[in-house]
DNA sequence: ATTCCCTGAATGGCCATTCATTCATGTACT
DNA sequence: AGTACATGAATGAATGGCCATTCAGGGAAT
């Protein structure tokens, strides 16, 4: 319990710091101070450094695959499940912002470690959006000459960079509906004024 | 002369150095002897590591904001401007894949120079698009209730998703058009089979 | 008194940056 | 055309600071 706590907390105050001044020039004693522990405590919780920014990962982004697959399970159309995705994925990212932050930035550093919980776990995640696609095309819900795996990657790419708008300085009025309305104007319906008024 | 050569030596070294290891993991010394020069030297043609990186930034961006632009002048209709940021940006990214890589993992860090950096210079680069999304809309041709802004992200985010394809392992094997044409395909008409079956 | 956390000062290694020195080239003088 | 001197680009070993990590000791609980 006590374990717990600490290693919550240390996690956390990680995350903060890791947002803030990014993972290299972030100073264990800088995740020390935040979390209210010894420089030293951290290390009978956590083996070095990156350690923590793995279990950073893993732990927070797994708890949001989680839940994510569980709230899919419960939805068979394909144009819902992207709705459920995008909506999700950007609820997530705004609800824990430093988290949002470390994705963005560190999840993306080519070390060694870091490739490899990416190639090993988080592209599960962005695969989920691969899978969906690739049900909707066998359901001729979807264009079938679409590349699942391109679309995929349009798709993350968009949600990624969306969720820095409540980071930047001016565009922070957006809510995260109105955003996902958005995507999904864009990307069920596209940009294009004729599409979508032939339909209405 | 001499001298022009070897700043570009030392920023082409740098930016495949940075590429490789990451902007902290890279040493002065990878640069130099990547460069073909003393350590010593570099000091002579850039103030500091951190010069050295927004210099790489400075240069290189430059001459691709300057090509995309020239390019765009020459056409009127936003949607095959469009058409043409997106390829240009693509064909940029696959030619000089160390600067793409860079560029998606360094300009997302938190320092202050970066920071300034996005904001000052780079966000000129994104606000391109949202420009042409706004044109379109006057001109009755994208659909009115996006948000320029949002949009902008998500075809930004996209295609700087979608330039890491080259880096990855497996799925390398596709051309700079076809990503395009699957990107736009996404963008302008939408995942959707219906719309783009009224259409043909 | 033993166990279990926890602490935070001290250690050690790494690397950006510096700078005394070398070397190549150019210029001037005979 | 050979000698002497000047310049400044280039070098790379040495310096110094920073910070991850360690560990000897403190104190609370049983």
């Amino acid at each position: 319990m006590k374990v717990e706590n600490k290693h919550t907390k240390i996690i956390a105050a990680a995350t903060k710091v890791f947002a803030k001044k990014g993972f290299f020039t972030a100073r264990i004693s800088d995740i020390a101070k935040e979390a209210k522990v010894a420089d030293g405590t951290i290390y009978l919780y956590f083996n070095n450094k990156y350690d923590i920014l793995l279990s950073v990962f893993e732990e927070e982004v797994g708890k949001i695959v989680e839940s994510t697959e569980k709230l899919l399970r419960l939805e068979d159309d394909p144009r819902r499940q992207l709705e459920i995705f995008c909506s999700q994925h950007l609820h997530s990212m705004k609800k824990n912002r430093y988290l949002a932050e470390v994705l963005q930035i560190e999840l993306r550093q080519p070390y060694k470690l870091i490739k490899e919980y990416r190639d090993n776990t988080f592209s599960k995640y962005t695969g989920i959006i691969a899978e969906i696609i690739r049900n909707g095309q066998r359901l001729g819900l979807f264009r079938p000459e679409l590349h699942p795996d391109l679309a995929k990657r349009c798709i993350f790419g968009a949600l990624d960079e969306l969720s820095r708008v409540w980071n930047a300085s001016l565009e922070t009025n957006y809510t995260v509906e109105e955003i996902t309305n958005q995507v999904l104007a864009i990307f069920l319906i596209g940009l294009e004024v004729t599409r979508s008024s032939e339909e209405g």
